[in-house]
DNA sequence: TACATTTGTTTAAACGTTTAAGCAAATATA
DNA sequence: TATATTTGCTTAAACGTTTAAACAAATGTA
């Protein structure tokens, strides 16, 4: 059944060169004549062939693969951020391969085997939610391959990251809380193991204290911030004795639950309880009340990961080691968080 | 800077045996002593070998690798096909290489070049909307790699093919809408030569006739269905000189659109328009209205669609040919078209 | 004219596996 | 005991490329 594929041999043979000539011409050697070079062009284009990676990759230690390890994909930071890697990387000769670690550790590693197996020339890579042993990440290291980490990071690991500045984000939500006359700010974050949602919740919790304003355990929580957690955590919030008047939902999802709750206890958003997101995921801006949220800026975070990759493959006498490119996140005021008749 | 990598020679020369005992070892070869094969795995383990994928792959003529095309990944339909895909095939041994064509024909023509390049060893596909020159996919099938379609599939290129039955689900629609007392529907549709949605064009186009409604040209257009498209052609329909009293929209981020619209302008839904969508994705259940929709069983596409290539793996003596394996959609019913007094 | 350089090609080894074929030693069978 | 079979390994070729080295022919230089 199998069709059997053409090779550089096959050209050769057609043409009564080597096989060397052939695989020369088809890189435009210098070396070869330009007639020759027509000549083979004509050929392989006739004979349909098609190079074979494996064997160029196996001879020369290069795969020309990339691979891209993320949580999930479809979130649109996710999906925009890999559709930038995609585009610098392509440009570049490189493709990528994708793989979903669903925020668990085992499937994590074993997203990383593969890619190892697959001999990548380099992984960027978004740490799953549950992995705190780093023995995995380690190996890629180990082996010298370039590893490049975006949005969840890792100190430890001693390599590149690019995020955002998630503690300042925080400074700057609960500030636009205040000045919108909010007292009591609540905060439903994510779990404090992993970096990004303990510095947005170090960043809550000093905001808090710049201001003045109380801080009260009871209105700091954390979770995985599915739209589930943020249901949850919601009705734990409005169970209170003293209502908070304001919620900073360390993810979109969550902060979507959040609402819905809200609007369920027919509470008034922003009048009676603001809320304010993180991710400017699309929806934010497509439910009613639209939600005030923080732009990740996606794509820029892709291109300077992918530029990073680059950079230790053109020049590979670089050692790699901690390297943070921390882009200012933007906040976008909507409706959930905008008062009518601010103080 | 590159750290040598351990192979299977390194092994075979601790051990003072040959390389082919090593790899016979690995793979538990019957033929192999006990004692051998401990002795391999501890020095494999001690040295940290990990196998050359690109030279099992060249001389065994087996990638385990498989591509997967898909127009976006940041949809809720697609991840979870592809989720499901990897699922089945991770335990037969595959991986899965992702690779978004964005709906645009030139970026598809790219990722199965790529993919074939990669050799891997089946590609599973969904059309970009923009894809009507085959020839790319002829390359697959001309190459003799099992080529499984879903959702957005092709008649003409006499492969498997796994979807729902979108004719079908247009009628299920329009008779919902009619129970509940509409009686102008309009559908703002997607482009006709993409085979699902001309198939659910052609099944609103009959149900009207069954249900003996009018069938009025310009209560059906055609579209990208984007958030956008979808506003654009719901201020269309509201600019008529009569009004639908219902919108079936085949696609939910259109769906989406034309909710803002119709809540801009004021109009209640679904007491004076009903609205429905089409794909399920998780935020037709978190607007306000909710939107009816259609479950597409994107995680049982994705099984089928994994375990039909798994099929011509294990018997390569079975050529491919048409073969549609259709799937019931199932209408979820929700507030956009549930009216309180119906007929 | 004699030598050096450039041009265009070939030869052969290498990349890290897998695997068919071969073979000696151990064990089974008659 | 002689022969057949099984066990446990080795040898060597192969997969389809790339690339260093070699080399003959053509061209340039003095």
């Amino acid at each position: 059944m199998k069709k059997k594929k053409t090779t550089i041999k096959d050209i050769a043979n057609v043409l009564n060169i080597s096989a060397a000539a052939v695989s020369k011409a088809l890189h435009n050697d210098s070396r070869i004549s330009e007639k020759t070079k027509e000549n083979v062009r004509q050929v392989a284009k006739k004979l349909q062939y098609q190079p074979n990676h494996l064997a160029s990759a196996l001879r020369s230690g290069k795969s020309n693969l990339v691979g891209v390890i993320v949580p999930r994909t479809n979130s649109n930071f996710f999906s925009s951020v890999i559709q930038n890697i995609e585009e610098v990387l392509n440009k570049k000769g490189y493709s990528i391969i994708i793989t979903q670690s669903n925020e668990s550790y085992d499937k994590e590693c074993k997203s990383i085997d593969t890619l190892l197996y697959t001999q990548v020339d380099g992984i960027i890579a978004s740490m799953a939610n549950e992995t705190i042993d780093l023995s995995s990440y380690e190996k890629i290291k180990s082996k010298g391959i370039p590893l490049i980490l975006f949005d969840r990071g890792e100190n430890d690991l001693n390599v590149d990251y690019i995020g955002i500045d998630d503690y300042n984000s925080s400074h700057v939500i609960v500030e636009h809380l205040v000045k919108n006359g909010c007292q009591r700010i609540a905060h439903i974050g994510g779990y404090k193991r992993t970096r990004i949602y303990n510095n947005r919740i170090r960043g809550y919790v000093d905001a808090l204290k710049k201001h003045k304003l109380p801080l009260d355990e009871e209105l700091l929580t954390e979770g995985d911030l599915t739209i589930e957690d943020g249901r949850i955590k919601m009705r734990q919030l409005l169970s209170l004795k003293t209502r908070p008047d304001a919620v900073y939902v360390a993810g979109d999802y969550a902060a979507l639950g959040a609402l819905q709750v809200l609007k369920e206890h027919k509470i008034l958003v922003p009048e009676e309880i603001s809320l304010v997101g993180f991710g400017n995921e699309p929806f934010t801006d497509m439910v009613t009340p639209k939600i005030t949220s923080v732009n990740q800026h996606s794509a820029e975070i892709g291109k300077q990961a992918a530029n990073t990759f680059l950079k230790y493959i053109e020049n590979d006498t670089i050692e790699q080691r901690l390297n943070k490119i921390i882009l200012t996140a933007e906040l976008i005021v909507r409706d959930s968080s905008n008062k009518k008749t601010p103080l």
